[in-house]
DNA sequence: TTTTTGTTTACAACTTTTTGACGACTTTCC
DNA sequence: GGAAAGTCGTCAAAAAGTTGTAAACAAAAA
């Protein structure tokens, strides 16, 4: 059940992808020409990007220097001997390729390979239990409730979730919050501590560490 | 600068793969058969295993198997056109294919691809018999089974097993693991042994040598 | 200014670490 | 072998150190 974005000039092509996306459970989009592709991402948010590398307008290579720092895999569609073509791609950031004529499953298979890889690794929406951390908007939903956390709490529980079963000293804490040079009490970490706990019922799931630190344990 | 087992009867190729392993910077071994690979494997605890479905003795999909609850990742070599060999790969865990013949360049970028998202997840684990040491979340398992240490056992127990097989005086323990300005009785050292032993049930393992000090044993 | 946010202080509650006492065990040497 | 000397294991109480919390204070934002 994910957004994809397809990017491909030939319909043909575009509409196998589309039924053989619905029918596996995907939700898919279709531009066919790479003028469009920025709208269509800003628009419809798609988890994975298939991007035909040519393109009429502009090519697959300068889409994806502008697709890359938005973090949104991408597959490569690439014609079957273009072996520079799929390291360049490579290169650029993009998380597979795929050489035309495919066959059906194995792109399938690429997609769900590359989803499921992503999904572990970041997204910009977190959650820890009962708790919904939204980095890009900068606000944090309990069961659903938004919950108002000052700027240091915010920061704090990002580096705590971005280090997640990692044990962290207040000295790290320190550096990673308040900067490298801050110089001041490491008590004052305590104090955010407890108001994240508190505001976040996280009493269990923030650990002390005695003489050590805190930790912030992963969700089973 | 990884660690990179080959498996691979056709000697030519092997061959071939290690040339530019080697001028890449990484280290390789290779064993010409799947009989052979577990055993490689604790021998070099390779960072990555690059594994040819058509072996002699044991075929790919079978040592995937074996492989894979040891979190090693593997980049599988097939046929160009056993397409549902790869998909069988990548379904059994594979982290990626390569089809023969394949270009050298293609091989080590996807080597690299590899290593690099793998190393992003990995974070520094010791294992001793039955007990799991996870030195960055600052928790210890028995048999998976969580074990409370306090600050000073787990930093003994860190230095114990960086020096494995190896007597330690009390004089170096305390230097080690008290700082080397430490001025105190040497009778905690074996207060914290105690400890130690009693919680992680290693009377067996860590030997008092009369007159000398404490060696914790490495496992058989 | 008022309000909000961030930092420090103070102290009680708590956990860990150290210590000293003593019996058990090992080694050494007669 | 057996006694003396030294070493180690264990316990529990004392000491040291750490953390939680509230509340005061300072800084920044509204």
């Amino acid at each position: 059940m994910a957004k994809i974005l397809i990017v491909e000039d030939e319909l043909a092509i575009a509409d196998l992808i589309r039924m053989n996306l619905s029918l596996t459970g995907h939700e898919s989009t279709h531009v066919d020409s790479g003028a469009y592709v920025m709208d269509a991402i800003s628009r419809d948010k798609p988890d994975l990007i298939i991007l035909d590398v040519l393109l009429p307008g502009m090519d697959g290579f300068t889409l994806m220097e502008k697709i890359e720092p938005l973090g949104i895999p991408v597959i490569f569609l690439t014609a079957k001997h273009d072996l520079a073509d799929r390291i360049r791609g490579l290169k650029l950031g993009a998380d597979d390729y795929i050489a035309k004529p495919f066959e059906t499953i194995e792109l399938l298979t690429r997609i769900d390979t590359v989803l499921r890889r992503v999904q572990k690794a970041s997204s910009p929406v977190v959650t820890l239990g009962n708790l919904e951390i939204r980095l890009d908007e900068h606000t944090v939903l309990m069961d659903g409730q938004p919950v108002d956390l000052t700027a240091k709490e915010f920061q704090l529980l990002e580096v705590l979730l971005r280090n997640q079963n990692i044990a962290l000293t207040r000295e790290r804490l320190l550096e990673m919050v308040w900067g490298f040079e801050y110089l001041g009490e490491t008590r004052t970490v305590d104090v955010h501590i407890q108001r994240l706990r508190k505001k976040l019922c996280l009493e269990e799931k923030i650990k002390t560490i005695h003489r050590v630190g805190y930790r912030l344990e992963a969700s089973p």
